[in-house]
DNA sequence: GCAAAAGTGTTTGAGGTACACCCATGC
DNA sequence: GCATGGGTGTACCTCAAACACTTTTGC
């Protein structure tokens, strides 16, 4: 009992979810928990915030710690600080959310973790604390901020069909796309290429392969 | 030195932008420090968090405390958690964000505050901790988010000029508005209504009084 | 009568939605 | 030759943006 205080605190933890598309379905990253409470129960990655650490590399560290994992661009959802959401103390929690392409996604369980793997978001397991809650709101999170360009971006490998990218989408925001009116959109936002390789897999014709444009004239396209 | 822990705990504060519009300018609501740190430095309200109770209780009562508002309507816009933000111990804390109509803003000091009052947004004072990018972020999620049926639900007060609106909606994005346009999009929205009432200030044509429509069938008229 | 704000429609372009058929391939 | 997914274009509608003059009042 080294560090005392004038008045109760609570703990800080952050917590990760980090999104994948696998299979044209919408999917996230969670951990078996080993130990109480909810041993046994799966969890978003997430830990105590160190005193000195920010926000953000906090929630970098845990996530790697517990996952292998090294996120880039980590954008917060929020804070979620109902007072009985964690049984051992006081625990005040901040989400962030991470989009990973699949083909980098390289899970190693952790110390804290005894096994941590992709889950389908339409078909999650048992949640510990309050993360279903939290991943509901993370969901609709992506939905309402993650356009086509974001999901050509983000969540996409280096080549990937426009049929892919079209699934990704329709992951993503829950509904069915019309493939022309995707094709046309896509064409006057101007964020793929073509590479020029093929994809065959199965007896139909082959698909062309894309990768996202990197777009260095955008300082002169702007305005 | 009553609460001790096995390791470093970081203190939680909320705190509260309390927004409105007067004169056709967006204002929020700051106060004046008379405490270490930054003491006479203007801040937005806010304060510790109770070990037991929930953030948004939290942030309900450290703004009643501090301004005697009773807020409505508030909503989370994230956590801010540099290690360096506080000089008294490591402090995260959570904000909020309120809208509140003019004719219902009654400040009135606390006991933290020395005194509590509305500045514009566009003309703030130097202000405390990192609450001048603390408001940055706020009025830029306002920007983003707040429309204008928004804009008329949540900071107009009981009638009010289409003209008034209009500086509203304004003061909010920070851009001019089309007239014209700006009232045939208040036809379609169909959230106003004329009070039958008309203000006359000034050697010009009266203006129209209108209020926000109640809606109650908003049941039948979704899909 | 004049200054000052209120009030009022039309045209245009962009972007979204609905919709059906041929193409290239493996077996 | 047939099953399978890949690839393509048009018509319509909605919404946002540009744009100028008349009306009513107080003085």
């Amino acid at each position: 009992m080294a560090y005392a205080y004038d008045y109760p605190h609570p703990a800080v933890t952050v917590d990760v979810a980090v999104f994948t598309v696998s299979g044209g379905r919408l999917a996230v990253v969670l951990i078996r928990r080993n130990e109480w409470p909810h041993a046994g129960k799966w969890a978003i990655p997430g830990g105590f915030v160190g005193i000195d650490e920010s926000l953000k590399r906090a929630a970098w560290r845990e996530l790697r710690e517990e996952t292998g994992l090294k996120a880039g661009n980590l954008e917060q959802l929020g804070a979620f600080g109902r007072p009985d959401r964690d049984p051992r103390e006081r625990v005040i929690t901040v989400v962030y959310i991470s989009l990973v392409t699949f083909d980098r996604l390289h899970l190693e369980a952790g110390s804290d973790a005894s096994d941590a793997r992709l889950f389908f978001v339409d078909d999650l397991p048992e949640l510990a604390f309050d993360h279903s809650r939290i991943l509901g709101h993370a969901v609709e999170r992506l939905q309402e901020r993650l356009d086509t360009e974001g999901v050509a971006r983000r969540l996409m490998p280096a080549s990937f069909t426009l049929t892919d990218l079209q699934q990704a989408c329709e992951a993503v925001s829950g509904a069915a796309i019309d493939k022309r009116n995707f094709r046309k959109k896509l064409k006057a936002l101007d964020v793929v290429e073509r590479t020029g390789e093929v994809k065959r897999d199965g007896p139909h014709r082959p698909a062309q392969l894309y990768r996202v444009k990197t777009n260095w004239n955008d300082g002169r396209a702007r305005r």
